[in-house]
Parts: C-alpha cells; structure tokens; sequence
DNA sequence: CGGCTGATTGAAGGTTTTCAACTTTTGTGG
DNA sequence: CCACAAAAGTTGAAAACCTTCAATCAGCCG
C-alpha cells in the first residue's frame, strides 16, 4: 500500500485502481488518472453476514455501495407484510441509489451471502463527479441503467406468463454470471424459491412447478439451487412466442 | 427577451426562471444564481401532436425532457407485439433518462395530448452540472425519484391484485393532479383503459371491471375519462386489508 | 441424528383472462 | 351540423392460469 493513501481501519482501504471488478463497476470506462482520483473516493469497506441488511428502508441515506464480493436482494415491504424483491445484485452492482431521492433509503438491502461492499461516501461523490468527467458520465450511467433495467422487470411482470418470467430471470441470472468469468451454462441460485417468486411475481410453489416442467422438457437440470442451462434457445423461445398471460 | 440570451427558433427560448413548474420540475431547490445559469441550458421547447412519439426506443439520446404542458406514457415493446406501460408522466416530469445508459433510447415516450416539452442537451447538462451542485444534487435525486417510483410499480405488479392496483394508481394521480394545483378528487384521464391496464399489468376488461366495482362501491364516479373521487380513505384501505393475489 | 428450513407435488379453488356481444363516445366528412 | 364509422368502454359467461392448502421429500446445521 502506498504511503500517500491515508490508512483506514485495518487496512481495509479500497483500491479501485487495483480492483479486478473495474470493468464491471463504477469505475468502468475511466481513464488511468480519474481512476487514481477515484481510490480517493471510496472508503473502507465493510463485510455482510448471510441474512443480515446493508441497510433498511427509513435508514438515513449516506453512502452508496458497490459489492465486492457476494450478492444481494433488494425489497419493499407493504405494511401488511407483502414483500416484494425488486432486485438481486451481484458483484461490481451498486446498491443504495433508492436513497437519493429523499436522503432516506427506500428499500432494504439484505445479503443473500456473506458478502463485502465498498463503502462510497456520497457527498464525496458528488463533489468528485463534479471535477471528474468520467466519473460523473460514468455515475449517470448506473443509474440510467437501473431505470432500464426496472422498466424490463415491469415487462416481465406486467405482460408475461410464469414460465416466460421464469425463463427471463434465467437467462438474466446466466447472462450475469457470464460477464464475471463464471460458466453461463451452470450456476448456483443465491436465493429461496419465495425470493424468486417474490421478484418475479409468483408463488413459490409456482416457481418450483415451473422448474420441473422445463427440467421435463429438457431446457434446464435443476437440483435444489444449482441450475444447468441445456437448451439456451429453448429459453429464449419460451419468452418470445406464448400465446399471452394477462 | 433579453440581449445577452441567444435567440432560437421564433423566439421559443425557455427561462426556468420564470417558470411556474420550477417546484415540479428540474430546477427545484436551486438558488436564484443557479437558477440563471439554468436557463443557459434548457434550448427551445418542443411541441408533441397528440399519439405522436416524442422519441423512440433505439433513437439515439441526445437530450431529456421537462414536460412544459400535456402528458405523456412511456412503453416496453416485446418482438411479439406486447407492449408495457412503464409510467405515465405529467406536467414538470423528466423524459428521456432511460437514454443516458447506452446513449440510445430504449423506450417509446407518446403523448397522450397535445403537449410541450422543453429540450435539455444532455452534454450540455453534464458540463453545467459539473459547475452548478444544485443542479448536480437536482437532476439526481430526479434519477434517484425515477428508480423509487420504478420500485413501487414492481411492488404493484408483482404483489398486488386488480383492484388493489388500480386505486393505487387512483390515489397516485390525485396525488399528482394535487401538487399541480388542479383537484385531488375530481380529474380526468388522459389514457385508456387499455393503457390503463397494461400499467398495471392487466386486460382493459379487468380495469373496466373494477372501476365499475368501485362505482358501485361508492368509492368513486366513473364516467369514462373522468373520474370522481369520492371515499379516498376507502380506496387506501383497500390497498393494504385485501387477503393476496399472487 | 434430529429438527428445521427449503423444495416438490397434487388437488381444489379463486382471480383474471378470453371471447363475445353490446353500448357509448369520438372523430371525420359530407 | 348531422351522420356514420371507428374507437373506447362495459358487461356476461366460460376458460385458463396461478394460488391456496396440504402432504411429502430433501438437504443442512448444530
């Protein structure tokens, strides 16, 4: 560690420069010199348990989070007690941007994994985006992103069927580990049949049916949450060519 | 007009400054200082003829918009024809944030009437956001609002049934028509029921159905487009005491 | 090893969709 | 300005899809 970096707890002083997430994460697409100016940014950073929340809904809103390692849900609670997933996040994903707006969080983000995070100081970011370019650009784009990306899960949930939501969250889910190294045929499922169901906008037991029926017909081999893709385009099929839904 | 403010198209330069949907709009919360340097940004306004596109998915993004006057609906088209309403915006809401991931647009914004919207330059926007933190601090939290109303629609589709979705969306536009001046009990839609419905993630019928259940109800009057309020606290109830859907 | 959580599967029930007929409103052109 | 066609909305009955309830099975952790 260079001595110029001022020394946090333990060491723990995060490296964006040295950080093999890069392409995958906030510093995406910056240049050599905004990159060193981004390790000024992005503090210590703090390890999740399994079950246990980065952050609640009402919480007081300060920092935003990139996962450096694990993954996580993100969900709304309704007073009665419905939950509903909006997300799973994995690592180089940002969590917290909910809390911007009211400078309080929105939701609750919640480990599905002993996970890690980057700890960024949002004051700090705002006040570096505004000197460097890069980062500024690059920051938008998060968040644009996450706007497209809720306006595909509105498709999934307004407009298709049980299967063809499952086959999109699938696919999503391969596609995902693909573009961090891992097999885009076999994965393991960080979270319950209700998790997905919840995101999904289905019963577990519903999900649990639609697995078997795609086991039966050869698209996937499920056991338990590891997942086997055998026929990618049969899943893609399914999305694109059912009668309708609702 | 003043000298010193490059004169565009007949004379169509906007001045956010002097104009009543600050509280609504982007420059909410900005300083008088700021507030003339806004003005340096927003270019000419736009007119939007009725059912006609004010962008495209797949149109490159070039700018986002402020909406002047009129209404508009953002869509998701599936390859096979479904379409997802993925919001409804009204007077002082920015369009066009879904642009800035991948620099193409990548929903379609129709207006629902005739309308107008003012133009931001989106380079524009970044460079003078770089300059002027309310601004920076603004169009953030307008990103950050987008992706919480985002989590909300999912919490609707996803966890809640017919009726319950549609006076969610009741209460939500006298909401909005409340905070711009107009009644919170009485009001007019602008989209159909058809539009209505694929908001929601529902067939028109079953929209149609349950404003006529809610008629009968006696929680509002229901003629066509035009809608009467009359037991809000009923309809608030119904959201949260309904056994399930899904 | 036992108890727990999570997952699977079957049968019955309910909500929403589909199909269809009909009414009302809107828009256009004579 | 009326007439008429097209679009939008309503309503009923049947069907489809998903949920609910229930029982069983599998895997995991202490």
């Amino acid at each position: 560690m260079k001595a110029t970096v001022p020394v946090t707890v333990a060491g723990l002083k995060t490296a964006c420069s040295q950080c093999n997430l890069v392409e995958l994460c906030l510093p995406f697409g910056m240049s050599e010199n905004e990159l060193d100016r981004l390790d000024e940014l992005v503090g210590a950073r703090r390890k999740i348990k399994r079950q246990q929340n980065l952050y609640r809904a009402g919480d007081p809103f300060e920092a935003i989070y990139a996962i450096r390692a694990g993954s996580f849900k993100t969900d709304v609670l309704l007073e009665d007690g419905r939950e509903q997933v909006t997300g799973f996040q994995m690592t180089g994903e940002i969590l917290g941007l909910d809390g911007i707006s009211t400078e309080l969080h929105s939701c609750n983000a919640i480990a599905l994994e002993d996970s890690e995070v980057c700890v960024i100081a949002y004051a700090k970011l705002e006040e570096l985006s505004r000197e460097v370019e890069g980062l500024q650009h690059q920051f938008h784009k998060v968040m644009s992103r996450e706007i497209v990306r809720d306006h595909g899960v509105m498709m999934l949930l307004g407009s298709m069927r049980a299967e063809e939501r499952l086959a999109a969250f699938l696919l999503n889910m391969s596609q995902r580990f693909t573009a961090r190294g891992f097999s885009a045929a076999e994965f393991h499922l960080r979270m319950t049949r209700e998790e997905i169901g919840s995101y999904l906008g289905l019963k577990l037991e519903t999900v649990s049916r639609a697995f078997s029926r795609f086991q039966d017909e050869g698209f996937v081999a499920v056991q338990q949450k590891h997942i086997r893709i055998l026929d990618n385009a049969g899943l893609k099929r399914l999305i694109q060519h059912q009668p309708c839904g609702r």
